[in-house]
DNA sequence: ATAAGTATCGCAACTATGTTGCAATAATAT
DNA sequence: ATATTATTGCAACATAGTTGCGATACTTAT
């Protein structure tokens, strides 16, 4: 059995994530870390915390693959409440409390969902683009 | 004003997303097209679908962009159904009827939706995997 | 404390995906 | 038929993500 440990760069890692508002690209949280390891190192790392519910993967509208630290109280598996992707500032913010409800249907087996919702969010709607 | 143009190229694309029950990839389609035009036309062929709200853009949970046709009766602007993705077979499937309710945020400006269920579809659920 | 086992890392090379500028081509309106 | 201009092909580029492998470093057992 795979066991887990905690590197340098992994806790590295798992701070950008916690002490940001949004989500972050690979490209975004490599510039952070500021040559602390290689660019590979990164994708692993998101790979692993992905794997371990530590950290989830948000795709916005345009493909954009993103990374935000979960903040629930208990680990759960299914990542359900909406994400927001501003067009303007393409930043993406986690809608803890927006959660879709929605007839499952029955012959598929749902393990994960994605609800992104995409447009402008508060700081460029008032800044009225 | 830019006026848009019937091609060959376009009419394929178009032809080959209609007969398709299932979303496509940008490389899926060229290749559909065998050698028909370039790799480069389709992807502005796919841009001008898009725009025109012939076709509709989706993400996968891995970032995959895929296109399908919609089958609105009349254009809307927001495709507010739930998209399938199998995580077996990587088929992605427009739920038609499947819509999402969820109570938007105020101060956010929406105008766009992706919902994406994921995880085993009919067919891969039956060959128990 | 030392050695063995193995998760993680760096590097290099590769694949896939998407974009841009520009000259050539072809669809459309007159 | 001709002029206009949307569309295309090509080449070159940019970015994202993957893989194999030898080196490194953390963990556990002795």
């Amino acid at each position: 059995m795979k066991t887990t440990r905690n590197t340098t760069a992994k806790t590295a890692v798992t701070e950008i994530l916690s002490k940001s508002k949004t989500a972050l690209s690979h490209s975004e949280i490599y510039k952070l870390t500021a040559d602390l390891c290689n660019r590979v190192t990164i994708y692993r790392i998101l790979d692993r915390l992905v794997n371990d519910d530590i950290v989830h993967k948000i795709v916005d509208l345009d493909g954009t693959v993103k990374y935000a630290k979960c903040h629930h109280s208990h680990p759960v598996t299914i990542h359900n409440h909406a994400h927001f992707s501003c067009e303007n500032c393409h930043e993406i913010t986690c809608l803890e409390s927006v959660k879709p409800s929605y007839i499952i249907p029955h012959n598929y087996k749902v393990t994960d969902i994605n609800f992104t919702l995409s447009g402008l969010c508060p700081n460029c709607l008032n800044s009225n683009i």
